[in-house]
Formats: structure tokens, C-alpha cells, sequence
DNA sequence: AGCACA
């Protein structure tokens, strides 16, 4: 690889109250993340993501440049003008699809403990069980210019006309805080909607699977965008959001910030334990 | 580009 290749990513238009984990959680699912960190500079949040080469980087401005953030943020991308420089420390915001730095100074601790990301995409052989199912042969780049703000539900179009439902739940079923489900084959063309038990495991997998060469896909990779409305939801003449099927109140994911990333189900898990809480911002 | 619904 060229040593002097630019695979770093410059973002900028975060609100003024971001965190770097913020910025960390955004990105670490995207093919090729290796590191990422917040710097200020008189008061403006700005991040810097380092990616495996070149054309990864590329694929990340691609997928994030102008993501809404939150309700007012909009997020710019682009290269940055150098490669930024890997604190020590930053081995512990690592993602899993970086390559492996070169003296192994970083494996006397797991770097990501949490065993919920899908097996196709651990680097380790011996982690990979036969039986887990493919993962998307390719990622393109896809134009996503209308997207919605974050929703807990993906809408998920460029399908082929004879994806599968068990093809959709293999990428989008393993990933955290998965919910449910829906393929929708419309006279025109096939659509799909995915819940998430919350934003940021929504955001997560928007980034990580955007662009998704899928084994049906016969027109790119599929394009991955936030819901109009949430699963389960609609807009009544006032705009307010009613619930159309039982047990979802209303409005909750829509109003809730973009922040505390974390996912907080497992796959399978994703529905919401009677009385458990709404998450608040 | 296409946003469904016990």
C-alpha cells in the first residue's frame, strides 16, 4: 500500500456539545475503520477517522457526507488533507475491520469484547463457523441525497426484484437491536422496512450496510434509508404520530437525540421488555 | 425512486 495514500476523513458540522465516543460509535462499524477522533478547535467539534486505504475512506465520506446527524446537524465529509496521527490510546476505540498494526502492539487486551457484530465479518478464521451465513459479496457506492433524520426504522430500497426475506433477515436480522422486519413487493418495486430497538443501533447499521451488494441485487448495492416513519407508526391529518399496531407509544423514537450510542439488545432479543422504558435524550 | 402497517 502507499504509504503516503490519504485514508483518513475529515468531519465536520457536529453540534457543539458531541462527544468523540459519538464520533467512535458513528464509524467503527464502516468496512475499513481503524481509528477516530474528536479535536476542537476554538469551540468547533472537529473528527478525524482513519480508515485501511483510500477507497475505504471514500466509501465512509460517501455513506456519511451530508447525515443528519441530529435534528439540526447536518454532517460534512471529505478527506482530510493528511493522515492523522494513531495515539497509543487509541487502540481501545479500534474497529474490527481494521488490519492488524504491524508489531501487534495492541493484543494484550480485546479491543471490542462484544461478540454481536455478525460472524462474516470477524478477521480471525477460527472465529468463523460454517454455518454462518454470507455476508454481502461487495459494498458500492450508492446516491442516498433524500434521506430522512434518523429513525429507528430503515427503509431499504434498490432491491432486486427477487430478493428474499430470509436474504434480508441474514444482513439485517444479526445486527443489535434488531426488531422486526417487513418486505414489501409494490408493482414497481420491492422495498423493505427494518426496526431497531433504537436510533443508534438504526445509525449503525444505515452506515455499515449501506451500499450492500446483496446475492439478488442486480442494479448496485442496496440503499439504505431512515423511515419516513417508524415501524409501527404513521402520521394522523396533524402530523402526529399514532400508533397503528399495539404495544408502541407514541412518537418515542423519533424524538429522541442522536446520542448514547450504545446498542442495548442483542440480536434476537430486540423486543422491548413489557414496561421497560422509553429511552429519553 | 419507490415509505408499508394489526
Amino acid at each position: 500500500m502507499n504509504p503516503d495514500e490519504v485514508r483518513t476523513v475529515f468531519i465536520t458540522g457536529f453540534p457543539q456539545d458531541v462527544k468523540e465516543r459519538e464520533l467512535n460509535n458513528l464509524l467503527r462499524f464502516l468496512p475499513g475503520y481503524e481509528a477516530s477522533q474528536m479535536h476542537w478547535k476554538n469551540g468547533q467539534a472537529q473528527g478525524f477517522a482513519l480508515f485501511s486505504n483510500g477507497a475505504t475512506a471514500r466509501t465512509a465520506i460517501d455513506s456519511s457526507h451530508n447525515l443528519t446527524f441530529d435534528e439540526t446537524t447536518t454532517l460534512r465529509c471529505e478527506l482530510a488533507r493528511k493522515n492523522m496521527y494513531i495515539k497509543d490510546d487509541q487502540a481501545a476505540k479500534r474497529g474490527r475491520y481494521g488490519a492488524e498494526p504491524q508489531a501487534a502492539p495492541y493484543t494484550a487486551y480485546a479491543p471490542n469484547p462484544a461478540p454481536q457484530q455478525p460472524a462474516y465479518y470477524q478477521p480471525s478464521p477460527v472465529a468463523a463457523p460454517a454455518a454462518m451465513p454470507a455476508g454481502p459479496r461487495a459494498y458500492t457506492n450508492v446516491s442516498n441525497t433524500k434521506d430522512n433524520p434518523p429513525c429507528n426504522t430503515l427503509f431499504i430500497g434498490n432491491l432486486g426484484d427477487t430478493v428474499s426475506e430470509s436474504e434480508l433477515r441474514n444482513i439485517f436480522g444479526t445486527q443489535p437491536g434488531f426488531c422486526q422486519l417487513k418486505l414489501n413487493r409494490g408493482l414497481k418495486s420491492v422495498t423493505c422496512f427494518v426496526e431497531y430497538t433504537d436510533i443508534a443501533s438504526a445509525m449503525a447499521v444505515h452506515a455499515s450496510q449501506q451500499g450492500a451488494v446483496l446475492t439478488s441485487s442486480d442494479r448496485g448495492g442496496i440503499r439504505i434509508q431512515f423511515s419516513k416513519n417508524p415501524y409501527g407508526k404513521k402520521r394522523d391529518m396533524a402530523g402526529n404520530y399514532v400508533t397503528t399496531i399495539p404495544g408502541q407509544g407514541p412518537g418515542d423514537y423519533m424524538s429522541q437525540a442522536a446520542s448514547g450510542y450504545e446498542p442495548t439488545t442483542v440480536p434476537g432479543e430486540g423486543v422491548k421488555a413489557e414496561g421497560e422504558p422509553d429511552p429519553v435524550a
